[in-house]
RNA sequence: GCGUCCGUAGCUCAGGGGAUAGAGCAGGGGAUUUCUAAUCCCUUGGUCGCAGGUUCAAAUCCUGCCGGACGCACCA
């Protein structure tokens, strides 16, 4: 555990220290960082909250309370501004000693948890025999970068791609390789293969009632484990499995488990059963659902569990993960990192959950749409959806071309392992700084600018960093020794780095990773700004050290911000 | 019809009870014998959809309306 306390966390104790002196209640001892540097670094409310509680003047409230302040030895003396609230300027020499702590610090001052929690996130889940597309990514980059940040933060974490192994489309897939002639080949481009027998099958169904009927046959015959269908289903499986883990490769994703649908099927009809046996379920309609009489919203929508076909649907699978992971890891959250069109199916199934007797804290993640140029769902001309492989591929070509132009003297082999490091940082980027409600504008010319908060602006700060570093004789930057802050660019470069620290704890209360971007975006821009004012490699030894000591740190908070964002850094661009 | 989310500068978006509402792009003006200018500095630009309400304080919370996106029984 680190022994480093943030700015943040010294001003909150001494303000609660004061207020309890004063005999106030201690939540009023609120301090945040200010939105405008002109009132200092830090500002408190309280004596304006408390003024209304004591029916007091606010000011002569804040009067007496920086009475009560011991922070003479990290600030300059409070000031109180407007209707009452009390301004902190943090002092030079507290910034130096904070900051040098913090480069001291093998976390870079950013706390684990007190309460270590198990958590499941549920999160990219493609759909097998289809192609991954754009609407998988929003899930996949932003479940990626909340795994890593809460794992940074010290909770035990298991990903979980809850695959759609095992869903309707395989009577149609399996029907194709049995009557179907084949295509290009299983083997070299499976999942448009499965696609294109996918798409033909429900053509042909459409002409011919009987064909319908055959298909369901297909489907049927898997699903009570007829050997040949099987084997073929496992065939699709493993091809198609393969096409997508050449994306997650190439993405640096990885999961923990990978258990899809097909996982649970043995489980789905004793559930329903049970759930029966227990008046959970009832029968209505044909169908086996569940309803919530007691719920306002979803008295007249009830969970469907069973088809009055018999067959089952996601939710039932769902219920049947809830009961899975329960059993296996007793997790403390579950979260499901899915778009906001599905908030209905997941408020019900957590409804679901609740009656079951889970305690556990469930969540639904819920993201909003990439929109194309036209402002509506990103889809190709023709109106399909655009495959992932091809939009990675895009942002890997686009970033090519860039580093072609810049340096074309780079090595061929640098040049592509860069090109995939800024191309893959861009999209993911992109997509993070976004709040992740909206709805966003896809813009190949906006999100591979070096200008503005992009991923290659950032990248390029770190670039910028290393360079200086390679030019420097020793690599040991622990040896630089302390940081003395002069000039303003070094002051206010120090106090972003110091406030990252703040930030990263708080990003999974929201899962919010835009909140980190802007402040990396911040910190690039001060150190761009320390960079042009300040001079290192040209200034006199003692001042050079100080500022090279500083811009290393920069370099390291960049890297590991972007880590947590899933985004590499390359050493040059 | 019911529900969820959204409406902030010309454009793309932050800010989600606190001070004179911010950033990027675009527009205008500057800085380069480069520590990678892939950058930096200055500047123009806003009845925060509309109307009420709560509060010492509202872009932010509540209500209604207008405009948009997405859901709402046998797809996932």
């Amino acid at each position: 555990m680190s022994t480093y306390s943030t700015p943040l966390e010294i001003l909150t104790s001494r303000l609660r220290q004061g207020i309890q002196e004063m005999g106030l209640p201690l939540d009023l001892g609120v301090v945040t960082s200010t939105a405008n540097p002109r009132f200092g670094d830090y500002q408190t409310n309280a004596a304006m909250v408390a003024a209304k509680i004591l029916q007091k003047n606010p000011r002569d409230l804040a009067r007496e309370i920086i009475e009560h302040l011991q922070v003479d030895d990290c600030c300059e003396a409070p000031t109180i501004a407007g209707a009452g609230f009390i301004n902190f300027s943090l002092s030079k020499a507290f910034l130096e000693t904070q900051i040098r702590a913090l480069s001291l610090d093998g976390r870079l001052g950013i706390a684990k948890t007190d309460h270590p929690k198990t958590i499941i996130i549920d999160f990219s889940s493609p759909n097998i025999a289809k192609p991954m597309h754009v609407g998988h990514i929003r899930s996949t980059i932003l479940g990626e970068s909340l795994a890593r940040i809460a794992r940074f933060l010290g909770h035990h974490v298991i990903t979980d791609n809850h695959l759609g192994d095992w869903g309707t489309q395989f009577g149609k897939v399996i029907y194709g390789l049995k009557h179907l002639p084949a295509g290009k080949g299983l083997e070299e481009a499976p999942v448009q293969e499965l696609v294109r027998l996918y798409r033909e099958v429900t053509a042909l169904e459409e002409q011919s009632p009987t064909l319908k009927a055959k298909v369901r046959e297909e489907l049927v015959k898997l699903q009570h484990g007829d050997q040949e269908n099987l084997a073929l289903w496992k065939k699709a499986v493993k091809l198609s499995w393969e096409e997508f883990e050449k994306h997650y490769e190439l993405l640096q994703i990885s999961f923990d488990e990978r258990l899809g649908e097909s996982f649970y099927h043995d489980a789905l009809e004793p559930l329903v059963h049970r759930l029966l046996e227990q008046g959970i379920a009832t029968k209505s309609e044909g169908a086996v659902v569940i309803f919530f009489p007691n719920h306002p919203a979803f008295h007249d929508k009830p969970f469907l569990i069973q088809k009055s076909d018999g067959a089952f649907l996601y939710g039932t699978t769902d219920i049947a993960t809830l009961e899975y992971r329960e059993a296996r890891w007793h997790p403390d959250a579950v979260w499901y990192v899915c778009g906001s069109p599905q908030q209905l199916h997941f408020e019900q199934l957590f409804s679901v959950a609740r009656i079951l007797g889970l305690t556990s804290e469930f969540r639904h993640i819920a993201f909003g749409s990439i929109l194309g140029e036209d402002r509506k769902m990103m889809k190709t001309r023709s109106g399909d959806n655009i495959e992932l492989g091809s939009l990675l591929q895009e942002a890997i070509d686009r970033a090519y071309s860039i580093v072609q132009e810049k340096n074309p003297n780079f090595p061929e082999e640098e040049k592509q392992e860069i090109a995939r490091i800024i191309g893959l940082g861009a999209l993911k980027y992109a997509d993070l700084m976004q709040h992740r409600m909206t709805d966003y504008l896809f813009s190949w010319e906006k999100m591979l600018s070096f200008q503005g908060n992009t991923a290659p602006y950032l990248q390029n700060a770190y670039v910028r960093i290393r360079s200086l570093l390679r030019k420097q004789e020793t690599q040991d930057t622990h040896a630089l020794g302390p940081m003395v802050l002069e000039e303003p660019t070094e002051r206010s470069l120090a106090l972003q780095l110091l406030q990252i620290g703040e930030i990263i704890p708080t990003l999974l209360e929201d899962a919010r990773p835009n909140i980190l971007c802007l402040a990396l975006y911040e910190l690039a821009n001060k150190f761009h700004a320390f960079y042009e004012a300040c001079p290192m490699l040209k200034a006199q030894e003692s001042t050079k050290k100080s500022r090279l000591a500083l811009a290393a740190l920069t370099g390291r908070m960049l890297q590991t911000g972007l880590e947590l964002l899933g985004i590499q850094v390359p050493e040059r661009m």
